[in-house]
DNA sequence: TTGAAAGCGCTAACAT
DNA sequence: ATGTTAGCGCTTTCAA
């Protein structure tokens, strides 16, 4: 038999209301009881019954947390398990407990209502990839407390917090012209990598702006491959004068631009300076090793989740926030 | 005021217990009025209260997942969300929720510890990054379910599950021996990289078997990097007679392999097969694309959360099995 | 500052 | 096959 807080209380001297405000905290008990209530549940090994604490109070301190678990997505985007690893260790820190649930776009309507009707938890966060008009709409309607890890493709009243990819490409930006770097190129993916397209904006404004403006012939889109990266820095090179510096909106590209500009025997950063967006292991392990804007994902994750406590504290106090944690990584790839 | 299973008893003309039945399929209603309950329930948007069943219950079909998630854990080991991806699919599809909780070797037994005390979970997970013998003791001595994921470091009564490294050694060794390799050599990590040790004694057997024995000089450990990748390659190579065939531990060694095999004016396959392990989307980018034998790491999820599931109805059952849900990509690396 | 007591919404043993 | 009812262990008024 499980010691409950009526064994506490008794062994205590006291009623169990007591011992449930010790447990909890509350102003009104002196501090000699409190003591007391304390070294009583050390003594018999108490601690609370989740779930009861969970009925009584109406609240589970629990968020789930809706996202895409489709095959091979821990490989092909482990950012998203960074941002969740920095979102459990806030939301622990916190004393709130994290459930991961798996769905997607479809159903992500279906899964939030469920949640919310059966009281699962006291708010939710949802991956961007699962976000539809249905799930916004659930949100907001019912006034659940909620933030979506993304900023959703269509406008709405939800609360979102994201990266600020445009602050990112201009940090890339600036580095390179620190370097004396004045005819920077830029390849990148496809229109609708909104990532990979913000970037470009960030670097295009920034250059602009320092006088040294990114030259339209000197940006190239493609997909998102090392091939690509290879093929798109082949014509770069071609152009003349050739750019003194490339800036990739990813670590594929940025791989297949290092190995092309090798290839055509030139050197990096000698003829040539490289850089990049986001840090994996992987692509350190280049020669010469890149030099890279680092988005502190798993601090995104933090952010969310001590957004999303103020938003559990102030049911409409509406977030829709950029989240700008970068840092310069700087490697040899542009060591000029 | 949210619907209660009173309401719900009450619309349809019938007791709670009925209604609880119903809810819990209970086989002593009879089909009418389960019908007409479940269609009131329906009709008034009827969900029952997650919080006060696990609390009546006293069970949560809730299971916590106790994970190592240290920062840049995603990139270094997407393989453990891929567990993860699995474990929760499988959850769901038995009505159970997971539930993630970050921790270190060190404060893994306090944390299962709490969870159990507190009655937060029915069952444990422990990713084997975690596992220490306090929290073997934890589990066993107090017959919690369990299960862990990745043979634990030393000999114990928990349950646990973990991936055939040998017998996936053994199944390229077959693969090279069928394209006619006969003088095969292995590069992998250092000794405590379990997973290069098994894949090696693996390949190593078979190939014994086979009568084309691993020979003991084209055999080289080193660090699982690009370099040592290469370095230990190119050692290879200058030997006499040289192998037709290098077996790299995983896709690290393996790059750095094929790199070194092209910059010595080797084909791949044609003078020299390579393959690998694991299949990284990162490492069908080589040229050319790598033959891997591909372990379903999302089915290993699958299989802990199953097992955990028998455990969870037969308590005293002890599960340690090696998951082989292997399947063998066959690319060009190997193409003879 | 403390205590008594009424729930919270459901399950399950038992009665019918 | 259905209903009655006693909890499950805690929180939270409200009274003292």
């Amino acid at each position: 038999m499980p010691i409950t807080i009526k064994d506490v209380a008794r062994g205590a001297g006291v009623s169990v209301s007591t011992v449930s405000k010790v447990i909890n905290g509350h102003y009104s008990i002196s501090e000699a009881t409190a003591a007391r209530v304390r070294e009583t549940m050390r003594a018999l090994g108490y601690s609370p019954n989740a779930s009861a604490q969970s009925f009584a109070r109406g609240a589970t301190r629990r968020v789930v947390l809706l996202t895409d678990l489709y095959r091979n997505i821990a490989f092909e985007n482990p950012h998203m398990f960074e941002i969740i690893a920095g979102v459990e260790e806030a939301l622990r820190r916190r004393g709130y407990t994290l459930e991961l649930r798996g769905t997607d776009k479809t159903d992500a309507g279906e899964a939030a209502r469920d949640v919310i009707a059966r009281r699962g938890a006291d708010a939710i966060m949802a991956h961007v990839s699962v976000m539809s008009h249905e799930l916004a709409a659930m949100l907001t309607e019912r006034r659940f407390p909620h933030i979506i890890l993304g900023v959703p493709g269509f406008t709405s009243q939800v609360c979102w917090v994201d990266i600020n990819h445009v602050y990112a490409g201009a940090l890339a930006a600036e580095h390179l012209y620190g370097r004396g770097c004045r005819r920077a190129a830029f390849i990148g993916g496809r229109d609708y990598d909104l990532s990979s397209t913000n970037r470009l904006e960030g670097v295009r404004r920034r250059l602009e702006e320092l006088g040294a403006p990114l030259a339209e012939n000197r940006i190239w889109l493609g997909d998102s491959t090392l091939d690509d990266g290879a093929r798109m820095t082949r014509r770069l090179l071609a152009q003349s004068p050739a750019p003194d510096a490339i800036v990739c909106a990813n670590n594929y590209l940025a791989i297949g631009c290092v190995t092309a500009v090798r290839e055509a025997g030139l050197e990096v950063p000698g003829d040539l300076a490289v850089m990049t967006f986001d840090d994996y292991p992987f692509s350190q392990q280049t020669t010469p090793p890149l030099t890279t804007v680092n988005i502190d994902v798993r601090d995104m994750g933090v952010q969310a989740a001590e957004l999303l406590m103020t938003v559990l504290r102030h049911p409409n106090k509406q977030v829709q926030t950029y989240i700008t944690t970068f840092n310069l990584i700087e490697r040899e790839s542009t060591a000029r």
